[in-house]
DNA sequence: GAGCCGATTCACT
DNA sequence: GTGAATCGGCTCA
């Protein structure tokens, strides 16, 4: 698949279009059965006052991983697109390196190692060091699904501005998703 | 340079 | 359901 041309497109339309997709890190991941959409005119995205040293990887080429830092103990793992805009990762439904993930996460429970961005960090062992990185060479691979998967819509989560934007997408039926669509 | 606060998770009640 | 943990970036002075 050409990444550069998949990403470079609003993220609202690339968090829909990843929905399905099989990500791993390292020899872990799993199918993407949740993200969310963060735009540059967005006041909940982190490069709506431009560009800062912790958001110059948002604002660079598509298709790169942005890792940031979140309530000072969790890292949180985006997919860039256009400059600005970028796609959260919020759930991952476990196919590749269980056991490593399990170990990580301290959890066997398949709907707790992956199911929220703090989590899907952890488990795949993710961190700052991993920002800018690019998405289609190792220790990342990422593909698209082999079907058009049913998405299920609805309000981002854990924001304070824009709150009201359906910019959360999620693959309909998932148990993995980090909370159930309405 | 001080103070505020967040795209969260977990333990505990 | 509630509150603690924990820290870098942003704002304002």
């Amino acid at each position: 698949m050409d990444l550069q041309k998949f990403f470079d497109r609003s993220s609202v339309e690339v968090a829909r279009a990843l929905i399905g997709s099989e990500l791993t890190f390292a020899g872990a991941g799993g199918i993407i059965v949740e993200t969310e959409a963060y735009e540059p005119d967005d006041p909940a995205s982190h490069s709506f006052r431009g560009v800062t040293p912790r958001t110059r990887t948002m604002f660079g080429a598509p298709a790169h991983a942005y890792v940031y830092r979140s309530y000072g103990i969790h890292w949180c793992l985006n997919f860039v697109c256009r400059p600005g805009s970028a796609v959260l990762i919020r759930a991952l439904q476990p196919t590749v390196g269980l056991q490593q993930m399990e170990i990580r996460r301290g959890k066997t429970d398949p709907l707790l190692l992956c199911s929220g961005p703090g989590r899907l960090c952890q488990a795949l062992a993710i961190s700052i060091e991993h920002d800018g990185l690019f998405l289609s060479q190792p220790p990342f691979t990422l593909t698209p699904p082999p079907i058009s998967p049913i998405i299920d819509t609805g309000i981002r989560i854990g924001i304070t501005k824009a709150v009201e934007l359906p910019w959360r997408f999620g693959l309909h039926g998932s148990a993995h998703v980090s909370r159930k669509f309405a």
